[in-house]
DNA sequence: ATAATTATCTTGTATTTACAAGTTAATTAT
DNA sequence: ATAATTAACTTGTAAATACAAGATAATTAT
């Protein structure tokens, strides 16, 4: 079986963008190439083109303005957490450190889990982890995660250091985060949440509660993250 | 001078097929018509179905299958406050209660604004709103709203019970939100806030600080909100 | 010199056509 | 009867073409 080659060609030039957004070859306020200049850079027709501008627009890269052209936006320097991309490619990997509480082992799901699941899931059990991970230092996310254990050999041996989830997911297992739906509250710091973020138990706390889609239309990843958000600040775009 | 009347055709499919939904003509599950179907019941190409169901899709109402067609996504029975299409008409006029706290007011702006202003908004001074939303008599929103006084004739003395302030800048201003940008925390309630959210002081709050765009391109709304999220959840999908 | 017009750039909308790829149901061979 | 194949759906990708509409710079008329 040959690798995914097939790549659609609008989420080729999608990424290519993307990466020079993000490598800051093009910076906030600049203008993209037109449309039709792109067309003839990478060779293919403006619908493709417009296409591949309309994700990045979507994600919160560029700004399109009719008669002007695409403009750049300003990197979210606070957490994109509210993107589906994954908190560490969002962040940057340099600056977003990981601690592995708990590796990945498998257990049985816990009763009364915070999302539905189906037949499928239950079956299979669960895989587990938590990691800490902290911003210059600062803990500021507590992550808990569940994912049915279907068709994800020897994920309990991997290293998970420093490296997104979202990334081995997709190097080894070839899965694609899809959609997102997400629970936002503001709860009291358990006396666990309070010593592993620094804070003193019963101060606010963040709670995002996340069921992750992905290519696989059975396989879904559940986590559970709690936020320091005195320092920082979470950031979405729309 | 006409009404505004070139509305582009795909977002005219959009828009009934949203208000098909939002008024449980097609229930969660259920198959939307397929795109050829859609053509020519609605008298257009694919591409410009293709594209309503994309910004459908992109909402959150729809979830789009290869091979098998457009599914209704349930609708968020949550506060859908991360949408951009404001609370009352997300969450449905009937159970959301407004109260008027601090009637439309033209106020110079705050030293220390959340957000920056340019030069423009400065000049034009702040119209300033408090408001105060129930659900199921229950007080989940406290609502900071300032706008740049700027070509809003008569806006400090309209009614906004119980009507949503988007509706009254679109209807009567031609004002339409076009992004929104917004950082979110959890944050300890003050008295003034424990007192309208009806909590302890020091309780969590939730904060968001939002700037909202409009298809003015100087014209902005900024709004801070405290939510009580105790009963309520904050819901995303992306 | 200044103002109005025009030309030329940009993105937005829309049609037409073609084929690829995933899903499902009907058909066929075993 | 069951399993494999085929056909008929569905959405996804991609091209070529045309004109509309907003923004900007060059031109022209005053």
């Amino acid at each position: 079986m040959t690798p995914v080659k097939n790549i659609p060609r609008h989420q080729k030039l999608y990424e290519v963008l993307r990466k020079h957004i993000s490598d800051g070859l093009y910076r906030e306020g600049d203008l993209l190439p037109s449309e039709n200049e792109l067309c003839h850079l990478f060779g293919m027709t403006r619908p493709t083109v417009r296409q591949a501008l309309s994700t990045l627009a979507n994600d919160g890269y560029i700004k399109k303005h009719q008669g002007k052209g695409s403009i750049v936006h300003h990197l979210p320097r606070e957490i994109g957490i509210l993107s589906v991309s994954g908190t560490t490619s969002a962040i940057g990997d340099r600056n977003l450190q990981t601690d592995i509480i708990i590796r990945p082992v498998l257990i049985p799901w816990p009763d009364n889990f915070i999302f539905p699941l189906s037949e499928i899931e239950k079956e299979s059990g669960c895989i587990y982890m938590e990691r800490l991970r902290f911003l210059e230092g600062v803990p500021i996310f507590y992550d808990i995660t569940h994912i049915a254990n279907m068709n994800l050999p020897r994920i309990t041996s991997r290293q998970f250091e420093n490296r997104s989830l979202f990334m081995i997911l997709r190097e080894h297992y070839h899965i694609e985060i899809k959609g997102v739906e997400q629970r936002i509250k503001a709860i009291p710091a358990s006396l666990k949440i309070s010593r592993f973020l620094n804070l003193k138990k019963g101060e606010p706390v963040l709670h995002l509660e996340r069921k992750l889609e992905t290519n696989n239309p059975v396989l879904f990843l559940y986590s559970s993250i709690f936020c320091n958000t005195e320092k920082y600040s979470i950031f979405g775009r729309f």
